[in-house]
DNA sequence: GACAACATACCAACCAGTCGGTATGTAGAT
DNA sequence: ATCTACATACCGACTGGTTGGTATGTTGTC
């Protein structure tokens, strides 16, 4: 689903130690070995990149020795594709957590996911970017399991919009050639774009402008024909 | 400027043989070492990223030898900031030569632009996708030299569609807080994201949707108070 | 004690960068 | 015009460190 901003908590609930830093301070408990592996990949790829990162860089990170590394994954490849399928695990919460996911009317809850959105455009630039979106530019031509994997997370992060997104066609009257699943894929994009942005500048800045502009293009598209 | 698509030839109006190709099939004339290693850059950094594309790998499509590649430039980094920097000067035409530039209207010449950017997309994905967006992914925290680099020929993108916006804000009224220079980034940004949601599908078709999107607000944006 | 979950030691391939040398111009003196 | 002196452009073998991956040993758990 492409989130850009982890829980403070692993999927399952409990912190993986270390992860995010540079290298892990202690070593990981038995059993953790896979799960810090991937918190430890998320982060170091969103800092370097794919190809950058090696796999010494993310077993000294994760607090875990080569041998577990490939005890755990074949490949490196293997690594970024089951890490690639975590990262739409760790973006589930966001479409159940926040407050305006309880609101009555599909369009404030789209406009209250966009806010959302735009709150996490804060703090240090790898930290609120997205890992498949780093990680399937430089995958995609190389790579086709990547490539696949980092397909999936998009499409998963789309079609949990689309439901809200349709309902606001349904009840805003809105271009006839407006569809559900294609403006969810313009918001991913934007979002997408935006993180590329920021990275030039290494500011938040530039991404929430860009964010702004979306959030008044969804606005007027199912502006009620009457509105002022 | 970050453009997509390159014009035929290189900027001296020569063209430098082999370059696109994975390995160039003769060896570059004296003299255009540095062009022809500046255009495998582009285009193999677009395929892989910057990372996965080793100085052997730019030299064998260049047709050019290690040791004419480290006379021109003095590290693999050099050699990133150098085609950033190309890049920008490759973008150039799109703004004089297109037939919309001669419009009167300054709207008619943003939505000109857009269109013909929407009309790039099109063909294999690395041969529209932007090289200083792929670079600056992967450099921004390892390479503050390519990141800025990469920020220049962004930012020279953004300025150079700045006037138009401008006056288009004057022509007709645009929302209060809508700057030049924000719209234009913004631009950018749906671009940029576009470009990872093809390489995703591998397929230019989800980021023409996004580009129309693009275009269907800034035609919002513009348009005349009293207007249907 | 058997099996999974690790750790340690090691390797062949690869990579950015070096270095001594050659080929091609070119400016100035004669 | 031709020779000398020098500069630029380019070549390709070599190197020291790195990389993904393997082979084998150890530890904890049921």
């Amino acid at each position: 689903m492409s989130p850009n901003h982890p829980p403070a908590s692993g999927a399952d609930g409990q912190a993986v130690s270390g992860v995010g830093a540079a290298i892990a301070a202690t070593r990981a408990p038995r059993g953790q070995a896979r799960a810090a592996l991937i918190a430890a990949a998320h982060s170091m790829v969103r800092k370097q990149g794919y190809a950058a990162t090696t796999v010494d860089q993310i077993c000294a990170a994760a607090g875990v020795t080569k041998g577990a590394f490939f005890h755990h994954f074949a490949s490196k490849e293997a690594l970024a594709v089951a890490a690639a399928e975590a990262w739409t695990e760790r973006a589930r919460p966001m479409f159940e957590m926040p407050p305006h996911t309880q609101l009555d009317d599909p369009l404030a809850r789209l406009i209250g996911h966009i806010d959302f959105r735009f709150a996490m455009l804060d703090g240090p630039v790898e930290e609120f970017t997205c890992f498949v979106g780093t990680m399937v530019q430089e995958a995609f031509a190389t790579s086709d399991a990547i490539r696949a994997a980092c397909e999936a997370s998009i499409t998963a992060y789309c079609e949990a919009l689309v439901p809200d997104i349709a309902a606001a066609i349904d009840v805003y009257d809105a271009p006839e050639d407006v569809t559900a699943l294609g403006l969810a894929q313009h918001i991913q994009a934007v979002l997408q774009g935006s993180f590329i942005l920021a990275k030039t500048t290494n500011d938040p800045a530039i991404a929430r402008e860009s964010v702004t502009h979306l959030k008044r293009y969804i606005r007027m598209l199912f502006a009620p024909p009457g509105a002022p």
